[in-house]
DNA sequence: TATTGTTATACTCTATAACTATA
DNA sequence: TATAGTTATAGAGTATAACAATA
């Protein structure tokens, strides 16, 4: 394999790997949590970025700003976003999660994080190195433009 | 780090570039077919599977029969599956893909490949070959029951 | 006039309950 | 009687179009 040509075989494993790794986390907390994908990648979404507008928060997870504006209303009624005014702009608001809502984001996220752990523990000892020295590339990759 | 314990940060690390790499790699389907992500799934799990009957498909994707009834309806009306009697039981029958769900699951993934290879193509080059030196161990870590 | 956000309405996907046919 | 699959109906989640308020 040379330097400007990737190995296609790889990054269809790759592609494979993350697509079903991927799915079988999501599924680790929806079944009891009563939120939908997107209320969750929402408290997500704030969590990494801080307080946005629900404009900002439409496009980020992919959808228009009328189903943003269902999914910050119901975040509202359950009391795990605040809704706050923006300081200079009279028409936009901002986004903040609620003391619950980090709560509830913490508590995903170390459920899928355990989760994870005890599949990477059955892993042997080669392959869990490998996969836990590609994390930081792999976010690098995510985190994308 | 001892051998028995994880890093549990750097768990979190690819458990948060997991879930962000599959969930824009999903986005990356062939555009002109409209295609639900249960019936691309469905194409997809019989490709791994080979022919199912309506309940396993039901199982394997976690949805109820009759979802399934309406998601096979579907791809049976674009002509990507086809529906067979079952050899030995009369009321259970086999969904396979026909040549053309056959051809679209390959652009499908052909498609998705080449949005990561260009991803994996802005890495610099130690993070590319990190990431693509996991990429077997990340396939087993997917596939573990 | 352009932008932010909301309301009104319709469509898609999925679920539960009830029904048919076969084992 | 139990199981596989379908039909009928209802409930989420999202989209488009139209509207109000502010820049």
């Amino acid at each position: 394999m040379t330097d400007d040509e990737l190995d296609l075989d790889a990054v269809a494993t790759l592609r494979g790997a993350v697509l079903r790794l991927g799915r079988r986390l999501r599924y680790q907390t929806v079944g009891d949590a009563d939120l939908s994908a997107t209320e969750l990648a929402v408290l997500g979404r704030i969590g990494l970025c801080g307080p946005l507008a629900p404009s900002a928060l439409a496009r980020a997870e992919h959808v228009k700003p009328p189903s943003m504006t269902k999914v910050i209303e119901s975040l509202e009624d359950r009391g795990l976003v605040r809704r706050d005014p923006h300081p200079t702009d009279g028409r936009q608001c901002l986004i903040s999660r609620t003391e619950a809502g980090e709560t509830f984001t913490a508590q995903t996220r170390e459920r899928r994080t355990a989760w994870l752990a005890q599949r990477l523990d059955e892993l042997d000892e080669p392959d869990r190195r490998a996969v836990l020295a590609a994390a930081p590339a792999l976010q690098r990759l995510a985190d994308l433009p």
